[in-house]
DNA sequence: ACCAATCGTTATGAGAACCAACGATTATGA
DNA sequence: TCATAATCGTTGGTTCTCATAACGATTGGT
């Protein structure tokens, strides 16, 4: 210890001075970390069920928006289209969603929630609920369905079920 | 279309019964979609300013937090000790963040924020800024407020800067 | 002095993301 | 009608991220 720089911060008590920098995390922060910690827990409570993150919301949003097509699934949960092709074969294969072309342009499939499928989601909802309290558990049960309500408001206004959210962005 | 299984929704019509799944987006499935959403946007406007994501939520992080050691660093925001080293070699290389051992424990470093990295960080929040504008569109002025507030409060539980959030979760 | 534990590091492998290109199908226009 | 362009799903390949395991260096306990 015999050069110690100084114990006057140098720059580490941001107590003192804000030049530019905000103080409070921006919610672009807050959801980088919240989104980890939720992949983590919400995959651990997942894996017993045999799913993944990915295959779980795509059931929910099969099951929240009705028959969709690929291309409309992979919008609104922002997965590529290329990757989506894998996914859909698993939950296809294990027997959760089935394929069947739309009549109305046979160029798309039209997705669809098996029983299986539905079983499955119930079963997968159940296991993510201990995962969720505990994420949710500093919040008052007023404040989760507060909480709860903001957040699908802003995942609605990113990319409604029908809508065209395609890529370029309001720019 | 010889074997159209059945017509009476096989699964189709999900505004019928509710047999076990529930019917509004887990708290899960939002973060999942709003991540992503958020990494699309926030990595968009981030890059203009030469910085990804972990980056960004790494000089945040310095900056709230003061000086700590990787391993805090890195259960704080959900990065690995393996990843949080390229990370935080290319952030000390472009000047934004130096190791300096702590004396107290020479195995660990104390990261601490340089003034490069302050204004860095304080040009990438500007950057920053639109891109949550955009997300948090839907919400009112007042419950943008109190969903940082819920964000805040979440990320705090999920690992406190200096608590042990170790990795056994309750269980 | 020994042993166990911790911090940072490295190497490596598995998984997910993006990009370009292709058949199949549909829409548009001459 | 024919030709051209556009869309949907798919494939292959490349890149990036994430996780696991092992290793020196250092510290603490006995």
């Amino acid at each position: 210890m015999a050069s110690r720089p100084q114990q006057s911060s140098p720059s580490g008590s941001p107590s003192r001075q804000a030049p530019a920098a905000a103080r409070q995390p921006s919610c672009g922060v807050l959801f980088f970390r919240l989104s980890r910690a939720s992949t983590e827990g919400l995959g651990g409570a997942l894996s017993e069920v045999g799913l993944r993150a990915p295959e779980y919301a795509i059931l929910h949003q099969l099951y929240e928006a009705g028959p969709i097509s690929q291309q409309a699934l992979g919008r609104a949960l922002r997965i590529h289209a290329s990757n989506l092709v894998a996914l859909i074969d698993e939950l296809e294969a294990d027997g959760s969603v089935i394929r069947r072309r739309d009549p109305e342009d046979r160029r798309r499939y039209l997705l669809e929630l098996t029983d299986d499928g539905l079983r499955r989601l119930a079963k997968a909802q159940t296991a993510a609920k201990s995962a969720e309290a505990e994420m949710l558990a500093p919040l008052t049960a007023a404040e989760q369905e507060r909480l709860r309500s903001y957040l699908t408001k802003m995942a609605g206004h990113s990319c409604a079920p029908g809508d065209r959210c395609g890529k370029p962005p309001t720019r």
